[in-house]
DNA sequence: CTCTTGACTGAGG
DNA sequence: GCCTCAGCCAAGA
């Protein structure tokens, strides 16, 4: 185990779980966040250990605010029934008013 | 070592 | 606005 690469994948985990209720961010927005812009697939793939973790993943959709990870849940529907949980309102995968709930954790932190 | 895949993004048409 | 292409980095075969 490379402590360097594990520190990656904690820092992601880290920023995930600072995600505010009610508030998504992107990919890209945590990779730039943790000086790896151009690592935004990273991120994602980073969430595929999220698995057992406190990590949010739900809250981390892509720059568009579509719910492309929404296939690594269990069922068809669980994430958004998350998000919607939140007070997110999501239709057909993608979330709207992405602008209201959107959380940059390079300018709110 | 090389090739493929992937929960992404930005630029160009 | 949409679609396509290229760049990016890490892990697995």
């Amino acid at each position: 185990m490379k402590p360097e690469t594990l520190n990656f994948f904690d820092k992601v985990y880290a920023v995930a779980k600072l995600i505010p209720h009610g508030r998504v961010t992107s990919y890209g927005a945590i990779a730039k966040y943790l000086g790896a812009a151009k690592s935004a697939r990273m991120v994602g793939y980073a969430m595929n250990g999220s698995g057992g973790k406190d990590v949010p993943a739900h809250r981390v959709v892509n720059r568009k605010g579509l719910l492309t990870g929404k296939h690594h849940f269990d069922g068809t529907n669980l994430m958004q029934q998350l998000l919607e949980s939140e007070g997110i309102e999501v239709i057909d995968n993608q979330i709207q008013n992405l602008e209201t709930v959107y959380w940059d954790p390079s300018k709110e932190l």
